[in-house]
DNA sequence: GAGCTCACG
DNA sequence: ACGTACGTGAGCTCC
């Protein structure tokens, strides 16, 4: 039987607000918000998608100024505070909505629900199903035999969809849905204004209306009913047939148009392919049928699984100019790698079972080639493929760092999303879980297609953005170098004496077994310490200390209110004592043994190089960025870490690197000249900001000159460091004035770099590395302020982040043409380790120094201080 | 899954 | 009047 084709009509202003709050804040490069939108033609489309209707419409309330509900002037009162970023974004999607051809009605006077209204009621006289899109549960009583509604709602930019028609209704609340408004003229509704029957919530009234159908009803049988409740509905009778009525959805109102202007026409896809590349919404043009600047890939697909025919299909894709090659995985366990030759898509099946004993060693002479290959996260397949003894060469490109660099905020980098393909559910849970086995290889391998050829566009679109943007460098001469370092620092790993880190994690074990006997016994009751809920109640509730601060859902209980209730108890000191010892054990003691790989003692830590938006790469599964080193307790952590036998370590670490940058960008004449001097950056800027000299800087004066250092690298506030110096604000103020007015090059950049960021919505570090800050046009003061200090902050964070990673990408290179066995290991943003055979050491430190302190020139020297030793510990 | 806390630069 | 330092990841509790 055919589809039944209808309408669908969208409540606009509902949707574009669920839009609005469900998806995350987006701009285009020029800082005008688009997320919105975005959201909002997403959700949009989904529908059309499932749906396939004949008609569409979508209604929006119009807000005149003078207007107020004829029925009750108060009445949705409350909605009007719409956010300026979301007011700004209406008029751009309806002139989007426009170009798609696509029917707006609004009505001067009428909101959008009367317009859903009258919409469906057409439809339902003329026949016609109906679909009503809203996140507006008020639209339930427009339910019928032919409409139902689209109940939706967004989570985290995913749109859930509850779906609504007559019958669902009757289920679920054991009415129908002419009935909705009756019980709601019972309960009411706060958001709505609508007041109700006083004392009448939701269980009460469905249960009233289940029973009796309508009001009326109800009041016609209000003497079966007893007690309280009797009272209460009849003094809330007026109120309850009044709510009633402005809960009704108006079905007439005149809207002047019929149904076939709302029968769905082709967009005018040049127009819309202006908007939303202005609006920088690129991968929504994928699903316009835009397809422009997008070669078709029309690969014949093969599917392979024998020996036999691998060797063939692998030396036609080596004959290609290029290859797209992509690994399908489950749990990080390739079911299947396809790759594109000229104009064939092979899909090499590890699946295939007796038939097939293929696996990725088959492929080995096309990832050892040199065919210049475009992935998505080549680093992992490098990592996995060394565990088969195999090279991956010939990376080219690759479109999730390219991705990173072009749009470094976002929070991940999907091939699916990026390329612009919505497979369906089945087989997105399938990739997820073991059940991609139950899909079959054609299936797979025609999705392959689809990505391969998507990664090719992908590639195109991406190179031409990174022309533009002046990005081709940092991609092929920093990032894409790095990757391959990066790889290999996690193949090497870092070797970890397990033994004496169990032996570690015993001995805290019975420090805080102890701990905990005499915290439970001053507090004089037995309770979770690692619970802060608890803590609270125990220190604030039933010892009635002092609340030093208050978090959104309690109190506050961190290291800086321990520090201050201190005095008041020694249980805090036994708390301070116990959080450090169970951080250790816990993070550092048994997570890390958990994750030493049993073959080489070692530990593999992956470094991410997509993740950060200021350009540093982090470290995850474990985080070697943040082993122990500020306590003498926690740094013992260090002592695990050893150089493999035979070899040592050899570290290096930037001194000062950031402030360096910052004298170089700000072009600061002082400090240029006191880095150029070597001095002591902290004494000089102490001697200066307290008009001191040199020789007379205490060292509280130096270490608060450290503070200011620090914040003015985070882009500075006097409240902030008022509160980390434990001074007022004033004072706080005084020592930044000073500070700035000494350093004048340093006030020219921190006010000349927010202008500049403003008016072009981003900021660059010193290689091109690019951060949006949209929060620079936000109407809100915290936000506002938040983007000013980014804005101040990323290009120096961000430009210490380029350095040292050409340093990486500098000392491999060195290492591997002087034919070293010394391997980076670990980078720990202004640090490096190298682990090398005893009789390198010295080379290698030479090497590291040389190619760090060379990384790149600026106006201020960079010093890199190196250090050896048997564990990361000795290296200091 | 969010919130809190804390480890690092 | 507003009330935060910049950038990360992991373990724990509690809903």
């Amino acid at each position: 039987m055919d589809a039944k084709r209808g309408m669908i009509v969208v409540d606009g202003n509902s949707i574009v607000n669920r839009a609005f709050y469900g998806v995350r804040m987006l701009t285009n490069s020029k800082g005008f918000f688009t997320n919105a939108i975005y959201g909002f033609l997403n959700i949009l489309y989904k529908y059309i998608d499932k749906e396939n209707p004949e008609y569409l419409c979508i209604a929006f309330d119009v807000k005149h100024p003078t207007f107020r509900h004829e029925k009750y002037p108060e009445y949705k009162a409350g909605r009007h505070g719409m956010p300026e970023e979301l007011r700004m974004q209406i008029p751009v999607l309806k002139e989007v909505l426009d170009a798609m051809n696509i029917k707006i009605i609004e009505l001067p006077g009428y909101e959008a629900d009367d317009i859903l209204g009258t919409i469906s009621n057409m439809c339902n006289v003329e026949g016609i199903y109906c679909s009503i899109v809203t996140g507006d549960r008020d639209a339930l009583q427009l339910a019928t035999g032919t409409s139902k509604i689209f109940l939706t709602s967004t989570k985290s930019g995913n749109t859930v969809t509850d779906v609504l028609d007559e019958k669902e209704i009757i289920n679920r609340f054991g009415f129908s849905p002419e009935s909705v408004v009756d019980a709601k003229g019972l309960m009411g509704d706060s958001s709505d204004n609508i007041p109700g029957v006083a004392g009448i919530g939701e269980k009460t009234a469905y249960s009233l209306i289940k029973d009796y159908g309508t009001l009326e009803n109800v009041y016609e049988h209000i003497d079966e009913i007893k007690g309280k409740l009797k009272e209460k509905l009849e003094k809330g009778k007026d109120s309850a047939f009044f709510s009633r009525d402005l809960a009704t959805i108006c079905k007439t109102v005149p809207i002047g148009i019929t149904l076939d202007e709302c029968r769905v026409k082709d967009p005018d896809n040049e127009k819309v392919a202006k908007l939303l590349t202005e609006l920088e919404c690129t991968n929504l043009l994928s699903r316009l049928d835009i397809k422009k600047l997008k070669k078709e890939y029309n690969f014949n697909i093969k599917i392979i699984n024998h020996h036999n025919e691998c060797l063939d299909a692998v030396k036609r894709i080596n004959l290609a100019e290029k290859t797209a090659i992509y690994f399908f995985k489950v749990e990080a366990e390739p079911v299947g790698v396809c790759a594109t030759a000229e104009d064939t898509l092979y899909y090499f099946d590890f699946t295939g079972g007796l038939l097939s004993e293929l696996d990725v060693s088959d492929l080995k002479e096309l990832f050892e080639s040199n065919t210049p290959k475009v992935m998505h996260y080549s680093k992992d397949e490098k990592v996995y493929l060394n565990n088969y003894g195999i090279k991956l060469n010939g990376i080219s490109f690759d479109t999730a760092i390219a991705g990173y660099i072009l749009e470094p905020s976002r929070s991940k980098y999907d091939i699916y999303s990026m390329v612009g393909i919505t497979p369906d559910e089945e087989f997105i849970k399938s990739t997820k879980k073991k059940t991609i086995l139950d899909l079959s290889a054609e299936k797979i391998a025609d999705m392959g297609k689809d990505l391969c050829g998507g990664m090719l566009n992908l590639y195109e679109t991406q190179l031409e953005d990174l022309k533009n943007k002046k990005q081709e460098q940092l991609l092929y001469d920093i990032e894409l170098p790095l990757s391959d370092a990066l790889a290999d620092m996690e193949i090497q790993g870092f070797k970890v004496n397990k033994k004496r880190l169990a032996e570690f994690s015993e001995n805290l074990d019975k420090e805080i077994s102890a701990l905990v006997l005499k915290i439970y016994e001053k507090a004089g009751c037995e309770f979770n310490v690692n619970s802060t809920k608890q803590l609270g109640e125990v220190l604030f509730e039933k010892m009635g200390m002092p609340v030093i601060k208050k978090t959104k859902t309690g109190y506050s209980t961190d290291s800086d209110v321990l520090d201050r209730l201190e005095t008041e108890n020694d249980i805090i000191t036994d708390i301070k004592q116990y959080r450090v010892y169970s951080k250790l054990k816990s993070t550092y003691c048994d997570g890390l043994l958990q994750v030493i790989d049993p073959k080489d003692d070692k530990i593999h830590s992956k470094f991410m190089q997509t993740v950060t938006v200021t350009g540093r790469i982090s470290s995850t599964e474990p985080n070697l960025q943040n082993i122990p080193i500020r306590l003498d307790i926690g740094r013992e952590i260090r002592k695990m870490f050893v150089a493999d036998e035979g070899m040592t370590l050899v570290d290096a670490d930037y001194s000062q690197i950031e402030l360096r940058v910052l004298a170089h960008i700000a072009d600061d004449e002082d400090m240029i000249k006191a880095f150029k001097n070597n001095d002591d950056i902290h004494t000089i800027t102490a001697s200066q900001v307290f008009g001191v000299p040199i020789d007379e800087v205490t060292s509280k004066m130096r270490s608060n000159a450290k503070a200011v250092n620090f914040g003015i690298v985070y882009g500075i506030s006097d409240f902030a460091l008022g509160v980390d110096l434990g001074i007022s604000k004033k004072e706080a103020k005084a020592y930044i004035d000073g500070y700035l007015e000494k350093y004048s090059g340093v006030k020219k950049y921190m006010t000349q770099i927010v202008e500049d960021a403003t008016q072009a919505g981003y900021v660059t570090t010193l290689f091109g590395r690019r951060r949006y800050i949209p929060e620079l046009k936000s109407s809100k003061f915290m936000e506002r302020s938040f983007g000013q200090r980014v804005a101040m902050n990323t290009p120096i964070q961000g430009s210490a982040a380029d350095i040292i990673k050409i340093a990486m990408v500098k000392v491999s290179k060195r290492l591997k043409e002087e034919n070293l066995k010394s391997k980076l290991i670990l980078q720990v943003h202004d640090e490096l380790i190298i682990e090398a055979p005893n009789d390198e050491v010295k080379r290698v430190k030479s090497i590291l120094k040389e190619e760090m302190e060379n990384a790149v020139t600026l106006n201020v020297p960079l010093i890199a201080e190196t250090t050896i030793g048997n564990s990361w510990y000795d290296c200091k």
